[in-house]
DNA sequence: AGCACGCCGACT
DNA sequence: GTCGGCGTGCTC
């Protein structure tokens, strides 16, 4: 008699069939299972499910029930945490489970028929266990700071979780390090995850993590797991991982889901960075999944940041005033003259007109120049100029596509929108009237650095032996961005150039901000941050105070350098509280000032919200289906109790109100209590897939929630 | 999401 | 006469 099993595949929350499907199967499979499974005319993965624990009379035809096409041997099945884990992530982003967890398995496992992958395996076995060193009992010892040793003294003292608050420099890497080398001393079969906000970061990481884990444990106790490895490695590492081999998965946010059957410890770099929020799909948060799973199975979570989250800040106040999580201070740069850099603001209200880089600054870099030191001027803006416009018919360069100018790339001569990918040549008059004299608005890091070539042109370095330039050498500006460094491996060449000392001036985006060590460079600047103070996004000030510090960590690393090294920010605000604070690199001062507006507010932390975005032609569609769908949660059954602490706001267009033709809107649920949310989100959902058969929904493309959402 | 089926315009 | 556009509908 065959045996009737729920099973979970790769079926998207728009579509009817969201919970698991059942299929017939010879023998009894354990929850956990992976399997193959006839669905329509494919054969997918499937991953067998938990029985549903009201055991819900199912009102399917039996006839129609179709068995299994196999399962997947020599794959233990994915653990009861590991599943509770991905049940618990589809019901807080409001996905189905199956989307969740066949997201969470590696590509190929999809990919790969039966034999295909048993021969996988049986290569992987071949090469497991075949290389493990003599176990050296010598532990590194690495000389730890007072401050490292009392954070990680409190570490050990307490479950946590814990959020380590150190200053860029103050060593939190080390941190990490020993309290991943502690726990796989203390217990033979432990496993950690580390993760790091970008792919960028993790070669760095990975380096030192190698370094030291790889003579202890083998080459095979590091995997990584990100987008960036290819499938078969991606594979690899992760069956690595769930055979119990790997001892430390590294990598981006979706580590968070890596099945480790003894995971013990989960590491969150860099936890404030926006990047472990997803932002398609289940738009999950990675550093908010690694705090729930280290509460389920028992791990330690260690969140690190010198500018936390004001979310994570907000949990680790003291636990007197309800704090959950344990703060562990590092306020120190280590080294022997390791002071933070100066910050200098610059008012630009006392500067030439339209100046883009102020004399002072200027100044100051032309010395540095002169001392053989690096400068890293930096520029949110990729791009010649982000808007093309003609004086005499006030035409602007908009992309036909989007709501959004098309931004002038002067090194091809191209209009490029940034939203949609939409490219035309520049026209050599303007398309309107015919005037020739058509002119660039504003500024992005192309027109920066030419602009800096022509500022700095009769300047030469000091010391050449060169012949060719006897009164010395000009200046040597690199620029690093998303366009200077789209070809694979480019970033890495360019960094290597910084690094080796052939770049005396560094322009580049916030790509440059971000955690790369720059050992020579003694100064930063930020040449217009202005527009972050004024952003309807409420969390534009944070994310500008943690990039400013992050800035500022970059400059004078090298401890025989940093005593002159020196963060300039030119601003028109230069009283604004946000630069005050930085001035003193003091965030606890930001982050109360910021949570006292945010409380006053009655936003997060103090409020959760959840976004529903629509996708129709026309904004009146995309509008219709949301404001339909909020006035249909009051005919819920138990609407009255639902709808108690919930505010639904008015569907609005999104700030990008058009992207390659398609109109988008967005509606604000807000509410005091993630619980209330949480029962109004689950129960509205049916609503919002109804709400799509109705007239209301016709031209409707796709709609999606996002909890938690990171911008408004 | 795929992948079918199904009904209307420009090509070998 | 077909090839193929993407609009609706179904998958245990």
């Amino acid at each position: 008699m065959s045996h009737s099993l729920p099973v979970l595949v790769h079926t998207p929350a728009h579509s009817q069939v969201a919970g698991p499907l059942t299929y017939l199967s010879e023998q009894v499979l354990p929850a956990g299972t992976l399997v193959r499974v006839p669905l329509g005319q494919r054969e997918l993965l499937g991953v067998v499910w938990d029985a549903p624990a009201d055991a819900a009379p199912d009102h399917l035809d039996p006839e129609k029930l179709r068995p299994i096409a196999g399962r997947l041997d020599g794959i233990a099945p994915l653990t009861p945490a590991w599943r509770q884990l991905v049940s618990f992530a589809a019901n807080y982003y409001q996905r189905s489970a199956g989307e969740v967890a066949l997201a969470a398995l590696p590509p190929q496992l999809r990919d790969l028929n039966t034999l295909q992958l048993a021969r996988r395996l049986k290569r992987h076995a071949n090469a497991a266990g075949a290389d493990l060193p003599e176990r050296s009992i010598a532990i590194y010892s690495v000389a730890l700071t007072v401050e490292q040793t009392g954070a990680i003294a409190q570490f050990n003292q307490q479950p946590g979780p814990f959020l380590l608050f150190g200053a860029t420099g103050s060593g939190k890497t080390e941190v990490y390090l020993h309290s991943v080398q502690q726990l796989l001393a203390s217990d033979p079969s432990a496993q950690a995850i580390v993760m790091v906000p970008e792919i960028n970061l993790t070669p760095q990481l990975e380096a030192r993590f190698m370094a030291r884990f790889n003579p202890l444990y083998g080459d095979n106790a590091v995997v990584s797991l990100h987008s960036g490895m290819t499938p078969a490695q991606r594979l690899k590492s992760w069956l690595a991982a769930h055979g119990g081999g790997a001892r430390i998965v590294l990598g981006t946010r979706m580590a968070v889901f890596a099945s480790l059957p003894n995971l013990k410890l989960i590491i969150v770099d860099e936890e404030h960075d926006p990047s472990y929020k997803q932002q398609e799909g289940a738009r999950y948060s990675a550093r908010d999944l690694a705090v729930y799973r280290g509460r389920l199975e028992g791990a330690k979570v260690l969140l690190g940041s010198a500018t936390p989250s004001l979310e994570s800040w907000h949990h680790s106040r003291p636990a007197s005033q309800g704090g959950r999580y344990v703060r562990l201070e590092m306020p120190s740069r280590i080294g022997a003259n390791a002071a933070l850099p100066l910050v200098r603001r610059v008012d630009m209200n006392h500067q030439p007109k339209k100046c883009v880089i102020s004399p002072p600054l200027l100044d100051a870099i032309v010395q540095r120049v002169a001392r053989g030191e690096q400068s890293m001027v930096f520029l949110n803006r990729r791009g010649y100029a982000p808007v093309l416009h003609c004086a005499d018919c006030d035409w602007k360069s908009e992309c036909p596509h989007c709501s959004a100018y098309r931004v002038f790339h002067k090194i091809d001569r191209t209009l490029r929108c940034h939203h949609c990918g939409f490219t035309e040549r520049v026209p050599r008059a303007c398309p309107a009237c015919g005037n020739p004299d058509i002119a660039p608005l504003g500024r992005g890091t192309e027109r920066l650095e030419e602009h800096l070539a022509e500022l700095l042109a009769g300047v030469r370095r000091p010391n050449s032996v060169s012949e060719l330039w006897p009164e010395g050498e000009p200046v040597r500006i690199a620029r690093i961005d998303a366009d200077s460094t789209k070809l694979k491996g480019e970033l890495e060449s360019q960094l290597a150039r910084v690094h080796s000392g052939e770049v005396d001036v560094l322009v580049g985006t916030q790509m440059i901000a971000k955690g790369h060590d720059f050992r020579r460079i003694t100064l930063v600047a930020a040449v217009n941050p202005d527009n972050a103070l004024f952003s309807s996004d409420f969390r534009a000030p944070e994310r500008l105070f943690s990039l400013l510090m992050q800035a500022a960590g970059r400059a004078g690393r090298d401890a025989d350098i940093s005593g002159q090294s020196e963060m300039w920010v030119q601003t028109f605000h230069p009283k604004h509280p946000l630069f005050e604070a930085l001035k003193r690199h003091d965030y606890p001062a930001f982050a109360a000032e910021q949570l006292k507006e945010r409380e006053q507010a009655a936003m997060p932390p103090f409020s959760f919200q959840a976004l529903v975005r629509a996708e129709a032609r026309t904004q009146e569609v995309a509008q219709g289906f949301l404001t339909a769908a909020s006035a249909a949660a009051s005919t819920l059954p138990d609407a009255e109790h639902l709808l108690v602490h919930i505010t639904l706001y008015p569907a609005v267009p999104m700030s990008m109100q058009r992207v390659a033709n398609v109109e988008r809107a967005q509606m604000l649920v807000e509410s005091p209590s993630r619980a209330a949310l949480q029962r109004f989100l689950t129960a509205w959902q049916a609503v919002l897939h109804a709400t799509r058969q109705q007239p209301e929904g016709k031209g409707l493309m796709r709609w999606a929630v996002d909890v938690d959402p990171l911008a408004i």
